[in-house]
DNA sequence: TTGAAAGCGCTAACAT
DNA sequence: ATGTTAGCGCTTTCAA
C-alpha cells in the first residue's frame, strides 16, 4: 500500500498528470469542474504532495539550516526559535542540528544539509578551521552566528564583544572596584579573546595592572562553581567584583554567589539567564538579545538568496547594559 | 554556474555514473583504480551528493520531524536535543518545527514534514481534535510526546500526571499544609486535567473540602505572577502552600514569591526550571524528565521504522521527587 | 484550458 | 568490475 502518486489522483480524476498538478499549486487558468474533480481524488486518495520530486525538479527548495552549539543552551534556543519565525514569515523551513563543539559534527550537518539542498545555513562555528566550508560555500548563503572564523570569508552576525566587555567592566569600575575578577571560556573562541581583550583594554585605561591569577574559566557545572568562587576569595589580594564573560558562568558563578553567601560581591554578567532577577540581588547583565541576532541573520541570509549577495558583512547587533542591583555594589567596605 | 552533478562527476573521471554511485555510497567490487579517478572529480569539482535525488529513487529517506511548543522552552529544549541525540546515533537527521500552541501553524509543519518524506513524527500536540492527523498517518509512524491527543489511536510518551500531581501535593498533605493552591494552565490540556485530577484525589483522600478560589491559571509572565500571589494571600482563609503544576509556572511563582519576600509558604513546582536551587529556600520538585521523554519517543519511533508497529502504545517515563527545601516547610505558624 | 513528452539527479535491475 | 536502461514523482517545455 504506497503512498498515492500525483499519477494516482491523475487516474482517479481521469485528468491528466500536469492538470492535478496545476490544481496544486494553484493555476489561474482552470475550469472549476477540473480543479473539483481533482480536489475530490486528492481528498479520496489522502494525496500527501511530494516536495523532493518538486524540489528535483524545480532545483531549488524551501528550507534553510541552522548549526548551532545546542538547542539546550538558552541562548542558541533563543536565537533558533526567532531564525525559525522570520524563516517561515519567508515561507522557508527550518532544519536544525547542534554540534556538542565537535568539529566533525558539525562537518557532517553542513555536509548532509548541503545535500538536502538547503537554499541557506546560519551556523555559529565552532572555534577551529573551516577550510572544508569552501567546498560548500559555492552556491550556498552562509551567516555565521555570534563567532566569526575566518572572517572576511562568510557573513557573520554577532555583537562587538570587546567593546560590550569593556562597557560592563568599565561599569565595575566607576561603582570602585579594582580587583575585577575574568570568569569566562578559554581562549579557542576568537569571542572570548575579545572579551579578554575588552577587559584588559579598560583596566590599563584606569590604571589597573592586570592580575592573570583573577582569570577562571567558565565552571563545567554549576557545583563547580563554587570552587571558582572560593579560589578567587582566598586569594591574597582577592577581588571585589566579578566579570562573568558567558551566560553560562554567569548562572553558575551567580549559584555560587548564593550557595557560598558572598551577596557583597559585585558582579556583572555577559548575558542575561533564567531567573536573574529573582536572585537578591538581581544581577546586572549585559545581554546580546539572542533574537535579534536570528532576526538579523535571517535578514542577511534572505538577501544572499535574492540577488545579488555582494561582499561578506559582518553585522553587529547592539547591546545593552542593565543595572539591576548586583553591577551597582560600590566597593566601600573591605571584604574579611 | 550551476552546481556539478554526479553525471558531471562521471564526465571528469571518464566512466559511468553509476559508477561514481558505487564509488560515493562505498560499494565493495571497485577497482582501486576507477576509485582514485572518481575521487579526484570529486574533489576537482567539488562535487556534493544530491539527497533528494537519492531518496526520490530509493523511496526512502534519513530524517525525523519534530514538532513542539516552542523550542525557547527548555522542557522541550531538552527533549528536542535528546531527540537529536538519539537521532544522530540512528543516522537520522532531525527537522523541526514549532507550534506557538497555534493548531493552524502544526497543521502546517506537519503537512510540510510529511511532504519532505520524514521517515516519522514526533509531535507535542497542541489540544485540540486532531482529525487532520489520519491524512498523514498512513505509513508514517508519528509518537506524541508530553500530551496525548485521541488517545489509543497514536503512541504516546508522556508523564503519568494524575499520579504525579497526586505525589507532589501529598508531600505538601504531609508537612502539615490543607490550604493548598494550584497555579496551572487552563483545562484545554488533557495533561493539566489530570494534574488537577490528581490535585483534587488527594485533597479527598485527605478529607480536605476542594476549594476553587485556590485555583490560578499559569501567569503569562513574570511580572504577572505577583498579582497572582497576593490574590491568593489576600484571601479570607490564604493558602500555606502552593503547587504549580509546570515548570513555567514554577518558575513565575518562585520569582512572585521571592519579589514579593513571602519565602514561608511551602512550595512545590512540577517540573524543574533553570536556579532553582540558587533561591531561598531552594525549589523542591517532581520532575518529568524531558531527555528520557525524548529518548523513549526516539525509541519507539524506531521501532515504528523497523517491522511490525503493533498497536498504538502508551509509554509513561518515570518522574521523582527531589526534596530541596521549598516543599518541606510545615504548617506551623499562622501566616499574617 | 488541457495534455504529451522529456528530464531533474540519482540508483535498482539487468547486462556484459 | 563496470556500464546501460529505465524510472522514482514531479514540473517544464511545447502542442493541441
Amino acid at each position: 500500500m504506497r503512498r498515492p502518486t500525483l499519477n494516482d489522483v491523475a487516474a482517479e480524476a481521469g485528468v491528466s498528470g500536469k492538470s492535478v498538478s496545476r490544481v496544486i499549486n494553484g493555476a489561474s487558468n482552470i475550469s472549476p469542474d477540473l480543479r473539483a474533480r481533482v480536489e475530490a481524488a486528492v481528498e479520496k486518495l489522502n494525496y500527501v504532495p511530494n516536495t523532493l520530486a518538486r524540489t528535483l525538479k524545480v532545483g531549488t527548495g524551501d528550507t534553510v539550516g541552522v548549526v548551532i552549539d545546542t538547542i539546550s543552551d538558552p541562548f542558541f534556543a533563543a536565537l533558533t526559535s526567532a531564525v525559525e519565525v522570520a524563516a517561515l514569515d519567508a515561507g522557508l523551513a527550518t532544519v536544525f542540528g547542534s554540534t556538542g563543539f565537535d568539529p566533525e559534527r558539525e562537518r557532517r550537518h553542513v555536509e548532509r544539509m548541503a545535500m538536502q539542498q538547503v537554499r541557506g545555513l546560519i551556523l555559529a562555528p565552532v572555534p577551529r578551521s573551516h577550510e572544508y566550508l569552501r567546498r560548500y560555500a559555492a552556491g550556498l548563503p552562509i551567516v555565521m552566528v555570534d563567532r566569526a572564523v575566518e572572517t572576511g570569508s562568510y557573513d557573520t552576525v554577532r555583537v562587538d564583544d570587546r567593546t560590550v566587555a569593556r562597557a560592563a567592566v568599565e561599569h565595575l569600575l566607576e561603582h570602585g572596584h579594582r580587583r575585577i575578577a575574568f570568569v569566562g571560556d578559554d581562549q579557542d573562541f576568537a569571542t572570548a579573546r575579545d572579551r579578554l581583550a575588552g577587559y584588559a583594554d579598560v583596566l590599563a585605561e584606569y590604571g589597573v595592572r592586570p592580575d592573570p591569577g583573577l582569570r577562571r574559566p567558565t565552571p563545567p557545572t554549576d557545583d563547580d562553581a563554587v570552587p571558582v568562587l572560593r579560589e578567587l576569595t582566598a586569594l591574597p589580594d582577592p577581588p571585589t567584583a566579578l566579570f562573568a564573560a558567558n551566560a553560562r558562568a554567569g548562572a553558575r558563578m551567580a549559584h555560587a554567589l548564593h550557595t557560598a553567601d558572598r551577596p557583597e560581591l559585585a558582579f556583572v554578567s555577559f548575558g542575561d539567564f533564567p531567573l536573574s532577577q529573582s536572585l537578591r540581588p538581581p544581577v546586572t547583565y549585559v545581554d546580546h538579545d539572542p533574537r535579534a541576532i536570528g532576526r538579523a541573520a535571517m535578514r542577511r541570509l534572505l538577501e544572499g538568496l535574492s540577488g545579488e549577495p555582494g561582499p561578506p558583512r559582518d553585522v553587529f547587533v547592539d547591546t545593552v547594559l542593565v543595572p539591576r542591583g548586583s553591577g551597582e555594589i560600590r566597593k566601600t567596605e573591605v571584604a574579611s
